[in-house]
DNA sequence: AGGCAAATTTGCGCCGCCTGCAAAATTTCT
DNA sequence: AGAAATTTTGCAGGCGGCGCAAATTTGCCT
């Protein structure tokens, strides 16, 4: 449906890039997403404004654009992972398989990281994303784990292990930075496993 | 600053949770917070449009008002609870005293549950109210377990716990309804105290 | 009671977001 | 090249949301 060889899903998709990449770059340079206008936007892209409301329903949209897709391969990886590992392991691995610091620059990152923390409708936009993730994912857990989509139990399950991925996720971007993010998560999930109660060993970190 | 017993600030409380109501009232009967306008619920409420833009900045927050304010309430009551409490019993046991299932009616609250189900900009207001909570409570939990804000481990437990009071409760309210809420929250905590990986003693719930 | 100061309500104008619709331009296929 | 399908664009319109200043209301004090 999307990534066929033909032209012109490409050249669609490259539009929807551009379009994003101007919106990102427009809202670093005027230091906020607030003070930037769809009309800006298309300009920058070379694109009626019109046309970008074509892509995107909204300017947030089209700045968490990546990150729409990275859940989007989340959500596919995971599809894979939970016919052969157990749920929890699934998703843990599902989310280091994004492999976000290889595809995006770190200090892009945190860029838009700070972007969207000072920006209560940017904030809403990505929780409203992750409740459409947590949406759709919650059918493959329940399946993998045998209860149905209305029990409380893999509800539970995967709302921590997204709260696990996302609060690692930034802490692992506002910190110099010496493990990987990989590690972070794997840690993140083990405090998970063994009960939140406690603190972990390393009480520190 | 709030409840002082003037009869200023009563007013303004009165005004406020009559454009609340009006909303609600509005959204029910027209089937979606999306097909009403800022103009009818003035009208309903009996004030101006700007008015009632002077009291909510969007539909949203309007719809929203008591569950704004029912987390403020859970706010305060952590304050005061993390001087005393373990700061997991204490989130645990403030989520149990908001005692929703006191305060409002329960078709009301599936009602309320369902038109933010399926209205994309209700689900990311609550979203972002959840994530100002967050916020708020990030320091008081940090202070609690002896960590900085900046630390992995205070988030970790306060998201966790907020999950777990966001899904037990939805689980609750489209539950026939046999337990009580405190019940079920105290059950859902259980779980992620024992660790989440392994389905509790219980499976089929 | 009466009037004064402060706060609230309201109307107005403005800008920006977003969508439907139909015409124009572009691309693909034959 | 010509036709068909698709995309881009402009236009119009409704709605949301905010600043501003005038008008109204409220609380308070003499």
């Amino acid at each position: 449906m999307a990534d066929q060889t033909g032209l012109r899903e490409r050249k669609k998709a490259a539009t929807k890039a551009a379009l994003s990449a101007a919106t990102f770059r427009l809202a670093v340079t005027k230091k906020g997403l607030g003070s930037v206008t769809a009309d800006e936007i298309a300009a920058e892209a070379g694109v009626s404004t019109r046309t970008f409301h074509n892509y995107f329903p909204s300017k947030e949209a089209a700045l968490l654009h990546d990150f729409n897709e990275t859940t989007n391969a989340l959500l596919a990886d995971l599809r894979e992972r939970a016919k052969t590992q157990p749920i929890w392991d699934a998703i843990r691995d599902a989310g280091i398989a994004m492999h976000l610091d290889e595809k995006f620059d770190l200090e892009m990152m945190r860029c838009r990281e700070q972007l969207i923390h000072d920006s209560p409708s940017l904030i809403k936009e990505q929780s409203g994303q992750f409740m459409a993730l947590f949406t759709e994912a919650i059918g493959i857990v329940a399946e993998a784990t045998g209860t149905a989509v209305t029990d409380l139990y893999p509800r539970l399950v995967l709302g921590s292990a997204l709260v696990c991925i996302k609060t690692t996720t930034e802490h692992w971007l506002s910190e110099p930075g010496e493990r990987t993010l990989a590690e972070a998560i794997t840690e993140g999930f083990a405090v998970l496993e063994h009960g939140i109660t406690k603190p972990p060993s390393a009480p520190g970190n």
